[in-house]
DNA sequence: GCGATTTGACCGTC
DNA sequence: GACGGTCAAATCGC
């Protein structure tokens, strides 16, 4: 066991290493205007690869040890669950759901985004992060002068996506939303394309029309899921996508989660639309978590880019943990920060 | 009619 | 007991 995790271990390094190389071979290409875009499409398909690779083994490693570890998991079901076996898919789930509830606060990936929107029509348009979510609730909270919103992931009954969020306005500037992602989301993992097709909810709709939003999305999800699948697709253009207006700031309140890591899936979540744009790729952002993570880092526009490959490349960090809880997360925010970093 | 939202009530945690 | 989070019936909108 011990030679098989040494090699498990090298074998990840590689990987990671190898992405780091990419990278910045990727900020050379970038640095000159001539070169082609395919061969910059090209490096960051390779990056993807190389971090795929490198999570998958993560992913195997954290997987076997949790299987054991959840065997003798307790269960604390609520009292308001109905039938164990209802044909109602909803229901059905609900009864899952409630032995995970109870664990909910402590065990799940919990981080909080500060969003600023911009004022004007399509306000909310900025909260905009992807998923669909659908409002199940909102309350008023103490010393709180607006109600927060609790919402959670369109696809929960079907599914079993656990992902909620919570938007809660900020007293002070009314412009400024803390969003609150809990869970992460399991129905990119499971769904095709279709499935998984991120639009936002009526609250949060942004100035692209709905449709168009939708049938965006979906392509863009499919043509990365089909990109990754297929190491040898070389041609496929890398489609863009608006991004958010809002600047936010990230921070990581409860990042570790045994539970929630066996089936994290990050490669998966950098299909998610937001996290896809013509001049800052999910390959190079992924590059930003191999710099240091107490690092904050501010960029704008296209030195944004720059400055996010540059914090990877600086950093000889090969042992960091890849498997990102982060499926909502903005890693596009021109402003993010992780406080309590959570690995090392 | 169906899906999403609203809102009062319930439940668990501290 | 206060508070936050969730449920579920009622309501709304397409």
């Amino acid at each position: 066991m011990e030679n098989s995790a040494d090699w498990e271990q090298k074998n990840l390094i590689n990987e990671l290493t190898q992405g780091m190389e990419l990278a910045k071979q990727l900020q050379i290409h970038l640095n000159v205007t001539t070169s082609p875009h395919e061969t910059r499409e090209l490096l960051v398909h390779k990056i993807l690869n190389s971090y795929d690779k490198a999570l998958s083994m993560l992913k195997l490693n954290v997987e076997t040890q949790q299987t054991a570890a959840a065997m003798g998991m307790a269960e604390s079901p609520r009292s308001r669950s109905g039938s164990p076996h209802s044909e109602d898919s909803d229901k059905d789930f609900k009864d899952h759901e409630h032995k995970h509830v109870s664990k909910k606060g402590k065990s799940m990936v919990r981080w909080t985004k500060q969003v600023q929107v911009c004022p004007g029509p399509g306000l909310e348009g900025c909260l905009d992060d992807g998923y669909n979510w659908r409002k199940y609730g909102q309350k008023d909270i103490l010393g709180a002068k607006y109600p927060r919103g609790y919402y959670r992931c369109t696809h929960r009954n079907v599914r079993g996506c656990l992902a909620t969020k919570q938007i809660q306005k900020s007293d002070e500037d009314p412009t400024l939303y803390e969003i609150t992602y809990r869970g992460r989301h399991t129905c990119t993992l499971i769904t095709a394309p279709s499935a998984a097709a991120p639009l936002p909810n009526k609250q949060e709709e942004p100035n692209m029309s709905k449709q168009n939003y939708q049938q965006q999305s979906r392509e863009i999800q499919f043509n990365f899921q089909t990109e990754l699948d297929s190491s040898s697709t070389r041609d496929q253009s890398i489609p863009s996508l608006y991004l958010p207006c809002s600047v936010s700031n990230v921070k990581v309140e409860n990042y570790v989660d045994s539970a929630s890591m066996v089936d994290n899936n990050f490669v998966g979540n950098l299909y998610h639309p937001l996290l896809v744009s013509p001049s800052t790729s999910a390959a190079t952002q992924m590059g930003s978590f191999v710099g240091d993570w107490n690092q904050t880092v501010k960029a704008s526009g296209s030195e944004q880019l720059m400055e996010i490959v540059s914090a990877a490349s600086a950093t000889n960090s090969s042992t960091v943990g890849l498997d990102f809880p982060f499926g909502a997360l903005d890693l596009f925010d021109p402003t993010f920060s992780f406080e309590n970093p959570p690995f090392f």
